[in-house]
RNA sequence: UGCCCCGUGGUGUAACGGUAGCACAGGAGAUUUUGAUUCUCCUUGACAAGGUUCAAAUCCUUGCGGGGCAUCCA
């Protein structure tokens, strides 16, 4: 036996799921950890999504030996579609996870399935049920009131083995018949009320052709596929509570190979966005959106062609932890984790979302003098790039105002600047257009400055070589919502009423640093924020970039104070 | 008007009957050729009332608040 030294740091506490499986391996109970992600393929994966696989693969890469399978739970022909099934595994690939040879889908086990329904109508614990489904909805009783009996409920096994395989035959229509398991039309929890197990549906399966016409309910499938593939901890959100004695109830009555523990914990909440498949659907049918991997949307694809890392995104859920109480996470605790994250890696460029041109007077024509640059300050390895600095630029209009209000330190009429890794220059000349407008920046630059000591509160602004500058679309992306929480309106407001109309500011004058589109992944615009090639409307010659995330501006956010 | 689950700073979470801590957000300062980063320091908290105990965020009771459940959805 090892003795913990008392001196030891306290290890990092475990969330409630994780504890429950450490001594589960601890008591013996089970050798390895066995869990499943089990998404059904009728829609894109999101950021609640990566919340439950960070904790199933998580969960299984931190124990040795242990697995997390990959398991489409495709049970409902009618609503699911292999397009999701490719989105799905690319989502939890990219994501950093591996479900090595263990993908599998809940269609893999209609046989099994099947054959548990056999045995337990032969136990006479479940039967074939003739009423319709409005009838069926009509005897289950309500909250506070207790469900009646079907009349069929006390056929015998003898015919209900008859009628369930003339159902699986193809005898009867959709919706004629059904099984029901029989466990007690008066329990509290309606899910205990004799639930529909097997219904018909004759609709061909993507895997399994038309082999079947009757297929299984979630309950019948889930708690079956779990144990048939020995899962040890079926981890699920919380609407499944009610549903757990229904899972085991299915379980311990056949003779199922092991019995998964269901444990329970709340989904992931985000605030200024949406998170149920429904309305996401909605937004991407509606138009309302660039598709699922709008950079808008709270998807995993969405959030890939934003620029969000993967890194990131574990680290968020990392953050978030794992409870049952049911939360709303502030939309700032992912931005701050993938800013940490890309600031640590992200290689830095300088780009101009707003051009000015600011012309040096004394400098010599034609020169062009390269200046070299680290590629990221924060990452001594990553190097240097270099620069053309030259005597006309491009400055951002931000950087300079007519009359500078209190504590802007930027350029202004007679002031001077530091131009990020170049020399000081100064604001002599301002340039207006007709309309009064300010068009151009003239001043002379000082040559002694390129390595003097920036005095104390002189700015450093961004720039770009005019003649070297490539132009650029970049897309500036706010919140979806404009509200915290779409579900807390008044009632009969539509949701999408919420939809913040500012989410998309394109911006069409942009220049960039040419190596900032031969760099992959996302970069830093110095100064402005984290940006990434538009993966869908960037092309060669025609460069489209998404903002990821800003950087942190006290100074904007100051300003909005005022 | 049934059953189940959940209530810790603004937000998300720790503690496993013994000093309420962390992250984000917010504030003040230092450093800085990114108003970034980094580094200091600071503000803010137990749903309520009873009970058990030497001692309660933690255990019990009740109330209050939030969420879930009546798809042949998952």
């Amino acid at each position: 036996m090892s003795h913990p030294a008392p001196e030891a740091p306290a290890a990092e506490s475990l969330d409630f799921i994780r504890e429950i499986a450490q001594e589960d391996l601890r008591s013996g109970k089970h050798p390895v950890i066995v869990t499943r992600f089990p998404p059904e393929p009728n829609g894109y994966l999101h950021i609640g999504h990566a919340k439950s696989i960070c904790l199933n693969f998580g969960l299984a890469q931190e124990h040795p030996g242990s697995r997390c399978h990959l398991r489409f739970d495709d049970t409902n022909p009618a609503k699911e579609d292999i397009e999701y099934v490719e989105s799905i595994q690319e989502d939890v690939h990219w994501l950093g996870f591996d479900w090595g040879t263990h993908l599998f889908h809940a269609s893999d086990y209609f046989d099994q399935i099947h054959d548990f329904a056999l045995e337990l109508i032969a136990k006479g614990l479940s039967y074939v049920c003739d009423l319709p489904v409005e009838e069926v909805r009509a005897t289950r009783g309500t909250l506070t009131e207790p469900g009646t009996n079907s009349p069929y409920r006390t056929r015998t096994p003898e015919e209900n083995l008859d009628l369930f395989a003339r159902m699986r035959a193809g005898e009867f229509p959709d919706g004629s018949r059904t099984l029901r398991a029989k466990i007690d039309m008066a329990s509290p929890n309606m899910n205990l009320r004799d639930p529909v197990i097997y219904r018909i549906k004759k609709v061909p399966h993507d895997r399994t052709g038309d082999k079947w016409c009757i297929y299984p309910t979630y309950d019948m499938a889930h708690g079956y596929s779990d144990a048939l593939e020995g899962i040890t901890h079926s981890i699920c959100t919380l609407e499944f509570e009610a549903h757990r004695p229904l899972y085991d109830w299915l379980i311990d009555h056949v003779s199922a190979p092991c019995h998964p523990r269901q444990i329970e914990f709340s989904r992931l909440n985000l605030t200024y966005t949406v998170m149920s498949k429904r309305k996401l659907l909605e937004l991407v049918e509606k138009g309302l959106v660039d598709g699922w991997d709008d950079p808008r949307m709270p998807t995993i694809s969405g959030l890939r062609r934003r620029g969000y890392t993967p890194s990131g995104i574990r680290s968020f859920c990392h953050h978030i932890g794992v409870t049952k109480y049911n939360s709303i996470t502030d939309m700032g605790l992912l931005e701050a984790a993938v800013r940490e994250d890309l600031n640590k890696t992200a290689p830095r460029f300088l780009g101009v979302l707003r051009p000015l041109k600011f012309t040096i007077t004394n400098w010599p024509a034609g020169q062009i003098e390269p200046l070299e640059a680290a590629i990221n300050p924060a990452d001594p390895e990553s190097g240097t790039r270099q620069i053309p600095f030259t005597g006309e630029l491009l400055i951002e209009q931000d950087d300079f105002m007519e009359e500078p209000t209190p504590g802007y330190f930027r350029l202004a009429p007679g002031r001077t600047a530091r131009l990020r890794h170049g020399y000081n220059v100064t604001c002599e000349d301002v340039i207006k257009d007709d309309t009064g407008r300010v068009i151009e920046l003239r001043g002379p630059y000082d040559p002694e400055s390129r390595h003097s000591k920036p005095k104390k509160g002189t700015a450093v602004i961004h720039w770009l070589s005019a003649a070297h500058a490539v132009p650029a679309e970049v897309r500036l992306y706010d919140r979806l919502l404009t509200v915290p929480d779409p579900n807390d309106i008044p009632d009969g407001t539509d949701w999408t009423s919420t939809l913040n109309p500012e989410s998309l500011d394109i911006l069409g004058q942009a220049h960039v640093e040419p190596a900032a589109l031969t760099s992959p992944g996302t970069f830093q615009f110095e100064r402005l924020g984290y940006f990434c090639q538009d993966s869908k409307h960037s092309q060669p010659g025609k460069p489209v970039l998404n903002r990821t995330v800003t950087l942190k501006d006290t100074w904007a956010k100051a300003q909005a104070k005022v």
